[in-house]
Order: C-alpha cells, then structure tokens, then sequence
DNA sequence: TATCTAAACGCAATAGTATTGCATTTAGAT
DNA sequence: ATCTAAATGCAATACTATTGCGTTTAGATA
C-alpha cells in the first residue's frame, strides 16, 4: 500500500508529504471504513497530529488517484484494493462487523450501462454497495449468537 | 403521494400529522433529492415552520415505510416511485440537471447476491446509483452547449 | 549541499449536518 | 368531551465540512 502509493503520487506530479504517508498507513491497516476524524483520532493515538482539514485533502487525493474510494452511505474511506483497475468498483458491507470487501465485475456493469442506455441515460459511475453478514457473521448467526 | 402516505401511515399504526404531510408534500414535488435542512428552507418560503429535528425524524419514518429513500452519495432524500415494490431501488443521477431516475432491476439484484454468495457474502440489500447525463443533457452536451 | 519556489500544510473562523433528552402538544381512540 | 401514547418543539451539544491566508516544506536546480 505504502510503496505503491509513493509511485502512484510520484507519477502523476505529486509531492510524497509525510501527512498523506501517514494517511496512507491508516487506510492501510484499516478492516472498516474511517471517517478523516476517525483518521485524527488513530493518530493521536500514536502521538501524531495532522489537522482534519489536512486530512480531507489527503483523503481527496488519494480517491482521485484510485488508492482510496469514498463510502458515502458510511461517512468513510477504505483503501482501495483493486488497483489501479478501471471501471466501477463495489463493496460488500457487513452491517455486524464492519467488515468491507470490494470487488469490480464487468458484467454487471455492463448489464446496468444497458438499462440506462434504454431510456437514454448516459452512465459515468456507478456506486454499489451491498449490505448484509459476511461468511463468519452469518454463520455467528446461525449458531444463536444474536 | 400524499393520498398514499395517508394510507401507509395509518395500515402502519403510525399517526397522521401535519409535520409528516407536509414533508411528503415537499418531497412529491421535487424533482431532485433534498435534504432536511432544504426541506426546512422550502417551507419557510411557504410561510410554514418545521423544526429540523422533526423533519429528521419525519424523513426517516418514510424511508422505513418505503415512502423515499435516502441518496447518500447525494445527502438528500427523494420520494419513492415504485410503491412499496420489494427488492432493490435504484437510481440514474445526472450530475448535471441533478434529475433522478429510479428502477429497480431483478436480474442485476439476483447477479450481485450470485456473486456476493461465492464469498460466502449474504447480501440483505444495496445501495445503487448510477451517475451520468439524462437524455436531454447528454443530448445539450453533444450540441456544444457545455 | 545550499538555494529557491510552487505545492502542501496548519490555523482560525465559520457554516452545515446530525443527535439527544425533556417538556409540551396533539392525533385519534374511547 | 376526555384521555393517553405518540409526536413535536426546543435547547443544548457534537460531529462534519469548507474557506482563506500565512507558514512550512518537498524536491528540482545549480
């Protein structure tokens, strides 16, 4: 995550700052999505400091270059781990855990251009988001533990 | 709208107030998603008052009763189109004119929950926008009229 | 390695968004 | 007309987000 971010702003023009590494190295070891105070707060926790609105523009950032995606229906941000792949990428939310997993899949995306295309819409991006128990938490569940 | 708001709240138990129907009516005529502190501006114009902390609670009665939705990319909520159809609703959103379309799709629901089922996901429901230009913006755009 | 500059950051102020607890009001049942 | 649970209004508070501007710094150049 780090190394291939420090490429990525590398490439494209901009500077490697200490603030978007240390972002970086949130996102990184986040299993959920976090907020830019969330973001603050782990950070003080390790003794460092940036200011929010340093943290939004990081966060910015790093969602136009593709290494974060925004989630707007949880207020966060996760890395993104789908590389620098092109189309729509969708998450997979679980409401119990938290727990995020993304994916992209072209069909799908294909299948919605073309519902749109019949009553002449012209989709740009898409956002998807799934909700529900991913395998443990479902199986947690199952086995009584609500 | 407001004919069937009235009968939703009422089969649901729930209490047929002033503050709720004047929230649908808002919502019937707009024709893009708003949010409650816009719905609390609108009334105003109207020479009405609402608290905001009603129209919250208000907005969020009718989403649970499928009357709207919440768009949360878009931090607004818009009136439900499909009736109290089950399944996913989702939503065309032209980024320039702001008009939304909402459908609903089986075969892209049944898709999303196959693929969500390999990983062992159990998909309960999912967030869906499309963003892009309707049909008459897009056709603005290849007029020149940028 | 020192110098320089555009880019990035921190700070302060401010605006917008959202939630909670409690007192008052009211829809609608009797 | 009366009554009560449900709903609303109010006040306080917390959280989220944006803007402008002075200061700092990454990294290019010599």
């Amino acid at each position: 995550m780090i190394r291939n971010s420090i490429q990525v702003l590398h490439a494209q023009g901009y500077k490697v700052t200490r603030p978007r590494l240390q972002v970086v190295e949130i996102l990184g070891k986040a299993q959920k999505p976090v907020s830019p105070y969330e973001i603050q707060k782990m950070l003080k926790q390790q003794g460092r400091y940036l200011n929010h609105v340093t943290i939004y523009r990081v966060l910015e950032l790093l969602c136009h270059l593709n290494l974060a995606h925004k989630l707007p229906s949880e207020k966060g941000f996760i890395k993104c781990i789908l590389g620098n792949r092109e189309g729509c990428h969708r998450f997979m939310i679980c409401h119990k855990c938290g727990a995020i997993q993304e994916y992209a899949d072209d069909k799908l995306c294909r299948n919605e251009k073309e519902i749109a295309g019949e009553i002449g819409f012209h989709t740009q991006y898409h956002v998807s988001e799934s909700y529900g128990l991913c395998s443990s938490c479902y199986k947690g569940e199952l086995a009584g533990n609500v």
